[in-house]
RNA sequence: GGCCCCGUCGUCUAACGGUUAGGACACGGCCCUCUCAAGGCCGGUACAUGGGUUCGAAUCCCGUCGGGGUCACCA
């Protein structure tokens, strides 16, 4: 059923904690390919495992991929003709696929515990040897089964020979048949394990290209060989090289809190810019670092997909967010500086003002939450650095300081080309550098020697508190 | 340890047998400048290693070394 026509890709997370950064570059890419060639980008929740699978993480991944702005054709909350979406619903289906293999003599009913399993493992790491299931159950005759004993169905491999591949990244790949056991397609109650969820919803949801990560290249060989025994057309894989920490180890929740997708939305990262750092993770398209949503779109393939893994580089993230704040239109950062502004304690409404000071900051900040950091006296009255008072709120500076004061008291229009123009001609009356009046203004202003230009600065603050923090700084 | 994948500046990468091995981040210097930031200019640092193949190898083949992944009734 697979047609040759429009491609089907998806993306297929276990609902086990937050989307990670991982998971998201793998929804990215699947997204962009299945965009670009106008075909069918779909989400399938994982959630077999029935432990660690929670409504919560379901929620935060369809939350992070959103937030991403990367949208699914078919899935959870939209819905789709291949559904149901989740596989938890979906055992029928394994059940009946199942049985069928066994009947066809190509899976078979396994009766050893997992106490035996772990002890016989015990048994063979004590020697040193990696342990392999023997196959102790398949030669077992059904009719020696009793029924109600507790059962797992596996898979029973080929007699030899070697499964291979092209994967679309790697190329060519294979593995001898010896090298993979007889694996546990899924429990007595069909609940499946990975390999045969993942063989059977991909073929029922007719996906036709499977993009994930390296780490799945092991289970590849399994799952061919169930495609092979189904009698259904295997998809065209796609295994994407890893993503490191700066340990270089695998991200992972565990060892990395950077592979939280939300941890940095919290950090004021914008989504174009994680977007922008993570497919650059991976793939290039020649020169070309800053690359919007619709040059991804448009240029994505997985010739140029690399096969080295990638080490985790939070200062290119940062480069590439200041980026993009610097050309975001201000309307667009209001509510995310808001919210940046209220973890702080701090509160603001958007407006022109608010639109003011973003303009003015989004140039000079990283991210949105280094903004509102340096924000803050624009929002509280800020308490003075002790150090920037004793060098520029000092009795030297007090002429200055009072000339200034005077000059914006009397300036008739407050905008901030007449504000610059009152500092130049104080300046100029005091035989002063602009910079000898402009910084202790600055320090009176902002309780610290960092700020956006002395006009916008004094403009956005508006006449009365920049007068009445003048005042305070001449009685300091 | 078995198996699988991989190996270009510190990091992300370009190069698809012939380039002074290019770009970006970071770093250093200079310029600009009312602070910060941005911006401009300049600079250093890389083909893991040993053999082949070839007129010619970062590019192809083999070994070595190194890194990662995977070896569950997780995904």
């Amino acid at each position: 059923m697979t047609t040759s026509g429009s491609p089907r890709l998806r993306f297929a997370p276990s609902p086990t904690g937050y989307l990670h950064i991982g998971g998201a570059r793998t929804a990215l890419f699947n997204w962009l390919y299945a965009r670009r060639h106008h075909g069918t980008f779909l989400l399938r929740i994982e959630d077999t495992d029935r432990e660690r699978s929670t409504a919560a993480s379901v929620r935060a991944i369809l939350d992070g991929l959103r937030w991403l702005g990367i949208d699914w054709d078919e899935g959870p909350e939209v819905g789709g003709d291949h559904g149901p979406y989740l596989q938890s619903e979906r055992i029928a289906l394994y059940r009946e696929t199942a049985e069928r293999l066994v009947r066809e003599g190509h899976a078979y009913r396994c009766f050893c515990t997992k106490e035996e399993l772990d002890a016989r493992r015990a048994v063979f790491e004590k020697m040193g040897r990696p342990y392999k299931y023997e196959g102790t159950c398949r030669s077992r005759r059904l009719s020696q089964d009793e029924p109600d004993r507790p059962f797992v169905i596996r898979l029973k491999l080929p007699q030899g020979g070697a499964v291979r591949f092209h994967d679309l990244v790697c190329g060519a790949i294979r593995k001898d048949v010896e090298d993979l056991y007889d694996e546990v397609l899924c429990r007595a109650d069909y609940v499946p394990l990975y390999d045969f969820g993942c063989v059977v919803d991909d073929h029922a949801m007719e996906i036709s290209l499977v993009g994930r990560g390296q780490e799945h290249i092991n289970s590849t060989f399994p799952q061919l060989v169930l495609y092979e025994y189904l009698g259904y057309e295997p998809p065209r894989f796609a295994h994407f090289p890893l993503i490191l920490g700066p340990d270089r180890e695998k991200l992972s929740k565990r060892l990395h809190p950077e592979a939280d997708v939300m941890l940095h939305r919290r950090n004021g990262i914008l989504p174009e810019a994680l977007l922008n750092f993570v497919v650059r993770l991976g793939w290039s398209h020649g020169n070309d670092e800053v690359i919007s949503r619709e040059e991804m779109i448009e240029w994505f393939d997985f010739d140029h997909v690399g096969t080295t893994s990638g080490v985790w580089n939070p200062e290119k993230l940062v480069w590439l967010n200041q980026h993009y704040l610097k050309a975001a239109r201000p309307e667009d950062l209001e509510a995310p500086f808001i919210g940046q502004l209220r973890e702080r304690g701090l509160s603001a409404e958007p407006g022109e003002r608010l639109r003011g000071i973003l303009r003015a900051q989004q140039e000079r900040s990283h991210t949105l939450a280094e903004m509102a950091e340096l924000s803050r006296y624009f929002f509280a009255e800020p308490a003075i650095d002790e150090k920037a008072a004793a060098k520029f709120l000092g009795e030297a500076n007090r002429p200055a300081l009072a000339a200034i004061r005077e000059a914006l008291a009397a300036s008739s229009s407050f905008d901030a080309s007449a504000i610059e123009a009152a500092f130049k001609k104080t300046a100029e009356t005091l035989g002063l550098g602009l910079g000898k009046v402009a910084q202790p203004v600055r320090v009176a202003l902002t309780g610290g020697t960092v700020s956006p230009p002395i006009h916008d600065l004094v403009a956005l603050l508006g006449r009365d508190a920049a007068l009445a923090r003048l005042d305070r700084a001449l009685g300091y």
